[in-house]
DNA sequence: CGGACTGTTGACGTCATTCAAGATAAGTGG
DNA sequence: CCACTTATCTTGAATGACGTCAACAGTCCG
């Protein structure tokens, strides 16, 4: 049950990343590690949730399955946690979660976490702070595929990769097409016409590689206008 | 700002239910009462969010607004708490909150709900439990508008509406037609011919009162088949 | 050089929205 | 209480967006 992790990887995550030695130590000492191939799953839906996952390094999807699509609710990265609210909750999980490349979590009993929060107030507060922000992030992804549409999507989606900054940038897709694509809720065919339509907008593809001309330029597409 | 609420009716929230009584005083002593009527305004996205909403009686939606469509995220009713997320996160609302009917909330300002939150575990741990909560409706609410199509979508809302017995039952809609179908994601129109089309797997509906002729009828719909 | 995978493109079908009209129900004033 | 107005709901036909199916073009690796 002892995790070969250090204290400086488990700091890197959110929830852990002010914790006290004594904090770290409980979690070391009761955690395991797990490491995931490509497109292995770590539990699917109606599983019983018995433990927290931390993610260290790689990526995780959480998605729903449909009759014959699916609905990637978030895509995990280094340093989140998940299944949190279905261990604090329904002990069931909702979701699939499925490993995007390689990928190491720490995965933590549900007895230690739940021991955690109660024990510790200040871990109790960050948990407070992270499912906040989650609140917040599944509001704006359920905003963008129930009121854009698919070009409006991938703008939205792309701009949010993009620097902050007016002008010509470079982004790099930090997953396959397909994977964006099920992320914006749509097929990738979908994304590969939607990535056309914006071309005249001052938008180049190349493999991974996506050049904006000019942020107002795509902006602008929000205002009243059609793609 | 007294707010003239006795302490039976804060116990009816979630989140004050078992709260002491220094912790009553505490939030009456901040707080204050909201009363608004129909379609009246709360507050709007972007606005500031300097205070939490419980709602005592009535019901709230809170909605995303789009280029001319808007998505209803929830629909919050007595007992139930909102904008908690956007007071302990960015400080700015990002949905609007509008009055379904006349309604009364209490209104507790952000440094009275971070101070308690801070200084009691107890509520803390009900905050937990509540995001957690909040996190597993959206999920299933992204879950419905996303897998499935209008007729589906429908008879699951009916489904969870209803008791869970078989057998023939009546349910009455809690809201009007129009507002369960904004909030199923679908125009009014798609309700009423998703109403049609049910109609075959027995299921009528006169005004607001809606007939289930059998619970495992609807259900067969999920299974793998079509409507 | 082949084979598998990922992404692209076109033709077509389906489902839901849109627009327009009508029907039912509910609220209002005489 | 009834005529009248105003919401809410239903129905039909047309449009449009996206998904589906199928074929093809790159790309990555052995």
């Amino acid at each position: 049950m002892v995790a070969p992790v250090g204290h400086e990887e488990i700091r890197r995550t959110e929830l852990f990343s002010e914790a006290t030695v004594e904090i770290l130590d409980e979690v070391i000492a009761g955690s395991s590690m797990g490491t995931y191939g490509n497109r292995q799953c770590l539990y699917r839906a109606g599983q019983p949730a018995d433990r927290v996952f931390f993610v260290l390094e790689g990526e995780v999807q959480i998605y729903l399955r449909g009759n014959r699509k699916h609905a990637v609710l978030s895509i995990v990265g280094a340093g989140e946690a998940f299944a949190l609210s279905a261990v604090l909750e329904t002990g069931r999980h909702m979701g699939t979660a499925e490993a995007v490349g390689p990928c190491r979590v720490l995965e933590v009993p549900a007895p230690v976490i739940t021991g955690l929060i109660h024990r510790h107030p200040a871990i109790a507060e960050k948990v407070i702070h992270l499912f906040a922000l989650r609140l917040q992030a599944m509001s704006d992804h359920f905003e963008r595929i129930q009121l854009m549409q698919t070009t409006q999507r991938l703008a939205d989606y792309l701009l949010g990769l993009a620097p902050d900054r007016p002008g010509k940038c470079e982004v790099v897709l930090p997953f396959e097409k397909s994977l964006i694509a099920t992320y914006l809720g749509m097929e990738p065919e979908s994304l590969s016409r939607a990535m056309k339509n914006l071309r005249p907008h001052g938008l180049t593809c190349v493999g991974r590689k996506v050049c904006i001309e000019d942020r107002n330029a795509l902006e602008s597409l929000f205002a009243e206008g059609r793609a």
